[in-house]
DNA sequence: GATACGTGGAA
DNA sequence: TTTCCAAGTAT
């Protein structure tokens, strides 16, 4: 009888959290990997990356002894590549400064390169079973729900009531659970949009249910205007390959490749941006030839029309000048060179206009 | 604190 | 079609 909040939860969540594939085990490498992949990343789009990630690095070691394009080859599609550069580089870290095992310690956590105070927490509690609180955005949104949150969560105010909150409803000793929980709850039940209220086993525990304000929490962050772009993307064939470049790490589609163009000057024609592109990217002239198709892309801050032509060399030798690499690929092998979505969709376009 | 960093699903 | 945003991190 007057069972206390984290009682309901925990019961919930015994009935109806979910099976997923990362919580069949405790294998630290294993909640690390789920954990990285989830950023910002939906479930269901992980579980494939996720398997196919499993069954080719199963543990440190291997991760550690992979390249470059394999990891970015398994990755591609999945957005935010760093992710990808820094479990590579983390595992390395590990190897050296923790002897081979994963931390069990929040600040060492935090210190491996894409592991920040989320993700450490969610090892830390899920597991090693740390009292740790792993502030995600579901948890933001349930909890800022649960005290019916005034101020923006997401700012350093709100994110002191949740923990504070956090402080006296987390049982001790079962944090992997608690925070599984809580995760469970907002992504079926505590919804961002239509919560399913009348499900839920906290109901009556819910400031803002009692108050109706449900829907109003978290208080909306300020929206912000995404620019448009347009961007040239020239298709140079020579015999039966085509030229592609390799993009700088760290940057947008870092260590992806692409068909080289970029970004349109104010007041510039398309074909004169295709033109000026690819002088300051490879050193040579060419002929602006026929348009491929124009294809529309949106990041998280800028929107962009690729437009992509045919483009013949006029004069000289491509040089790698914008680019770590340059290479001239036969069509059938595009598909061996991680792409982001745009350049992989012109990519397929040639490989079947190739092959009919 | 603000900004850069991908993609796809839902309304 | 547009908008929002989903298990965030680094700079």
């Amino acid at each position: 009888m007057n069972a206390t909040l984290h009682e309901k939860l925990l019961g919930w969540y015994r009935v109806h959290g979910r099976d997923l594939p990362w919580r069949r085990s405790k294998d630290p490498y294993a909640i690390w990997i789920s954990e990285v992949m989830l950023q910002q990343t939906r479930v269901e789009t992980v579980i494939p990356y996720y398997t196919r990630w499993m069954e080719q690095f199963p543990n440190i070691q291997t991760l550690a002894r992979s390249t470059t394009d394999q990891i970015l080859s398994l990755w591609e599609g999945l957005g935010y590549y760093r992710r990808a550069h820094n479990l590579r580089k983390a595992a390395h870290m590990i190897i050296e400064e923790f002897h081979a095992t994963i931390p069990d310690q929040v600040a060492d956590l935090e210190r491996l390169p894409g592991v920040g105070i989320y993700t450490a927490a969610a090892i830390a509690a899920l597991a090693f079973n740390l009292d740790v609180l792993a502030l995600d955005g579901n948890l933001r949104r349930v909890i800022a729900r649960l005290i019916d949150l005034e101020v923006d969560p997401r700012r350093r105010q709100g994110e002191r009531c949740i923990y504070e909150w956090a402080d006296k409803a987390m049982p001790v000793g079962q944090a992997g659970e608690f925070n599984q929980a809580l995760m469970d709850l907002g992504a079926t039940i505590c919804t961002p949009r239509k919560p399913k209220c009348g499900l839920c086993p906290l109901m009556q525990d819910c400031l803002a249910y009692a108050r109706g304000t449900q829907l109003e929490r978290p208080i909306p962050r300020p929206g912000v205007r995404v620019p448009l772009y347009h961007v040239s993307a020239a298709v140079i064939q020579r015999a039966d390959t085509v030229l592609i470049g390799r993009r700088p790490e760290g940057k947008l589609l870092g260590g992806l490749w692409e068909f080289p163009g970029g970004k349109q000057d104010p007041g510039e024609s398309m074909e004169a941006c295709m033109r000026r592109e690819i002088q300051e990217e490879l050193g040579v002239e060419v002929q602006v030839g026929v348009l491929l198709g124009i294809f529309p892309h949106a990041y998280t801050h800028f929107k962009v029309n690729v437009h992509a032509y045919r483009c013949l060399i006029l004069s000289g030798e491509p040089q790698a000048l914008d680019h770590d690499q340059l290479c001239w690929v036969a069509l059938p092998d595009l598909e061996k060179y991680p792409m982001g979505k745009v350049d992989r969709l012109i990519a397929n376009l040639l490989i079947t206009d190739h092959n009919p």
